[in-house]
DNA sequence: CGATCGATTGAGCCCTCTCAAGAGAGGTGG
DNA sequence: CCACCTCTCTTGAGAGGGCTCAATCGATCG
């Protein structure tokens, strides 16, 4: 089989600080997997057998309550590292990766990061502040939900996804993946219905155009500021 | 100055799989600062000059947005790291730290973190694992805040601040530190009126016992039954 | 070209928030 | 040691944002 290409992954973030034959070592482990659209990369609950990196492509995150309702726990854009289960100490994997889009992935047996840490401890530093930033963006996303009206979340959802995954296009920024209503709202602690009408009203006033599975931000700069209104504003108590 | 005695914190977390000298040399650069009860340690957008690991007594992170309003990222029992902020490769405290009780932590100047994780890689790693845990954490806060009424959501916090830093006293299990409702509300996204009405139904009905800034659990299993109870049971759409 | 999946939209309700008052508990200073 | 003051908690009334229920439409794909 052919080894990865260490020039085209070396800026990634996983790898920073990692010279042309560490990488080299590290890259032999890996293999590259291709997902077909639609398809499960690895499911809730299945022991983590393995961890990711991204090349191509686009996966979601979410998470399935015992009763059954699913939320999205966010999307993986390329060259983010995925599935790490193991180095955050837990047997299984607490959410399902599927592939959204056609994608290609290059994966490490589990088995292997305990050794890969000892020998490359910046391996360890790298994926601490992965999993930190992931901690600021989990507790921004609490922060919104408990201080947010709906309308107010789902702009800066969609701000933020195009922001990470955007594609210029002729009239504005298109989330460069398929996203439905529903998956909007599973991220926004809202439904569909609600998202649906939001996204209507929005279209109406000329701020996004949007189909099926399909969002383009015409007016990122009028969406932020309808993210950034506040409702009820005057300064809310402090505590002293 | 007296040196912190290694045996009592070889256990925590953070020290996993250190001997005791090379425990000795971490804890040589530490001292032990006291911070009053409702003190802060240290400011959201203060400048992380150091990182913590507390001892004794409780301290709240919490974090304020732009137009005021705050909420509760968590509460930080004895033996738990905190103000991590450098390790995750912030320059600055994403939060604001207050002690709710007398409380005693140890102290490392942040400066010192990338040396002592050069010297000493399995810091990186344990504490890798203890971001990991409030990452998921933090999710789960996600999760019951997407797919949870109010009262449930109230139920499962009390429940794990009950787990965590739980007394056993009388007539129940006591929460250890001062808890107002207020507080309460800052952890669910809920309001302290509608906290307040919760918890005053629950003591109608014997599942709680309360007073000013105090809550006994006296009936944590009826009220894990009633965290657990599904309104609209009937097994919602799964993604096919 | 039918079937399936996603999107739209209306009607009605209810959970929770907002607004408002007031009472009780603790702490503090004279 | 008492009076006062502040902070926390309680409770009522009313409103409304968003959910639920329901039906239809449209588009994409096999």
């Amino acid at each position: 089989m052919a080894t990865v290409d260490p020039s085209l992954v070396a800026h990634l973030p996983l790898f920073a600080g990692f010279g042309p034959e560490e990488l080299g070592e590290i890259l032999r482990e890996a293999r590259s997997l291709r997902f077909a659209k639609n398809s499960a990369v690895f499911e809730q609950g299945e022991d983590a057998h393995s961890f990711f990196v991204l090349l191509h492509g686009h996966v979601r995150a979410s998470k399935t309550t015992p009763s059954g309702e699913q939320i999205v726990v966010r999307y993986v854009a390329p060259g983010e590292s995925f599935g790490v289960a193991t180095a955050i100490g837990l047997q299984r994997y607490p959410a399902t990766a599927t592939a959204v889009d056609d994608s290609v992935a290059l994966a490490w047996p589990s088995a292997a990061w305990p050794r890969l840490v000892a020998k490359f401890p910046q391996l360890a530093t790298n994926t601490l502040q992965t999993v930190g930033n992931r901690l600021q963006e989990s507790h921004t996303r609490v922060v919104e939900m408990s201080t947010q009206q709906v309308e107010q979340r789902i702009a800066h959802a969609l701000l933020r996804l195009a922001k990470q995954s955007g594609r210029k296009v002729e009239h504005g920024v298109e989330i460069d993946f398929p996203i439905s209503r529903q998956d909007v709202a599973q991220m926004t602690g809202t439904t569909l219905h609600t998202v649906s009408r939001t996204l209507s009203g929005w279209e109406q006033r000329g701020l996004i155009e949007s189909g099926r599975q399909r969002i383009v931000l015409r007016e990122p700069h009028k969406l932020l500021v309808l993210a950034e209104e506040t409702p009820g504003e005057s300064g809310p108590p402090v505590r002293p």
